[in-house]
DNA sequence: GGGGTTTTCCAACAATCGTTGGGCAGAACG
DNA sequence: CGTTCTGCCCAACGATTGTTGGAAAACCCC
């Protein structure tokens, strides 16, 4: 039995060498948030996921203890995985960069992150309202740390003087990153439209307004 | 056996009266809605759906043949509702009614029927991504002809100069719909947060835009 | 109240689900 | 070398799934 968060000491990886079990294991995970993503928590079968991760259904039991933990990790996976490539990108903004081009590259990032890079991220963005309330409580703190530093970014913009003052800004935060996760639903990757591209264009819409 | 499309001649709805039938079938259709908007559709199960509509999970075929066929049916009351609902409160405007006041009826319409008045709406929308790409395809039509309305707003604004030149309609749209549609994952109808209102804060930030 | 239609319940079906335990191969260790 | 631990397969479990058919109830009209 592989014990949780109590690796074997004898055999461990040694000359700096991954454990074999832990790349078995990121198959299973990356197999299980692509089905996730796809189609859903309870549409996907263990089965399934099995299939993907070259191996048999009834030894995911030997890295997980039940379909529940998968998720789980896969959801936690998936805020982390946007949540810390977007600080780290505006965090390397020199710091002469103005707030405006800090929530440009902060929507780049994310958008990114999103529909191109993490399938972790587009599973926990795409399944989060569909899964029980107890595991959807288990992702919300960390869910929460995100919002607020977003939250943080629209603040010192509109204390710089780059935002309206009358602005309500948690309203200006669920719009945009709306928009932004709305387009996981129709964002097709074979149409070469770039994303940095659209991440341009909804900030643009949003600062300057569409109107004459 | 209740037959497809021709229902019984005899009994049927004298005086104005509505078959029992009828309403069993909505109560049925209601209950999906509801559930599948909720949990999802996979996740979501025939003896839960008899339940919530206070009949055995065996009746459910004599009026459906198959789970899918409820599904169809949900989605496809779904884009109905929120399309109508939409066509006919703009077309209820005066002649008068600037386009951007088009605009915001037409959110405010759209946001009141996903968020208020429509299970079926909020149904469609939660699942869509979900369901097997058949199920999609079956309602693609439908969500085509109502896009193509909100187009046709927006392209009639810019022809009047409601909205800059240079704006790319089908983008607006996006970003637009993507909010109003992504606003069904955090609102909190307890929370007295008028509806209304939203949809004014939204249609304000896109034509005027939050910059200074 | 009898006869036919409409609606519903009930018991069961095969398939598939998440999950379990026994056991086998191979690497690691002494 | 033998022993131990690791990683995995395989066959099976009980529960639940969508679905079906037969029969009973409820309804309607004569």
């Amino acid at each position: 039995m592989l014990k949780d968060k109590n690796p074997p000491r004898v055999h461990r990886e040694k000359s700096g060498g991954v454990r074999k079990s832990e790349v078995t294991r990121k198959r299973i995970l990356d197999a299980a948030a692509i089905l996730f993503g796809d189609q859903g928590y309870t549409a996907t079968t263990l089965r399934q996921i099995a299939k993907r991760a070259r191996i048999d259904a009834g030894s995911i039991y030997y890295y997980f203890v039940s379909k529940e933990e998968i998720l789980d990790e896969v959801m936690e996976i998936g805020i982390h995985a946007v949540s810390d490539a977007v600080e780290q990108a505006v965090g390397e903004l020199p710091p002469t960069a103005s707030h405006r081009r800090r929530l440009e590259v902060a929507v780049e990032t994310h958008m990114n992150t999103l529909l191109r890079y993490s399938v972790y991220t587009s599973a926990n963005i795409a399944i989060f309202a569909q899964v029980s309330r107890k595991a959807q409580d288990r992702n919300r703190l960390l869910r929460k740390h995100y919002a607020s530093f977003w939250n943080d970014l629209f603040q010192a913009a509109q204390a710089a003087g780059e935002i309206h003052a009358s602005t309500d800004l948690s309203l200006v935060r669920l719009f945009l990153l709306g928009s932004v996760n709305w387009s996981m639903q129709w964002y097709d990757p074979k149409k070469k439209n770039s994303i940095d591209e659209l991440a341009q264009n909804f900030c643009a819409m949003l600062f300057d307004g569409i109107g004459p």
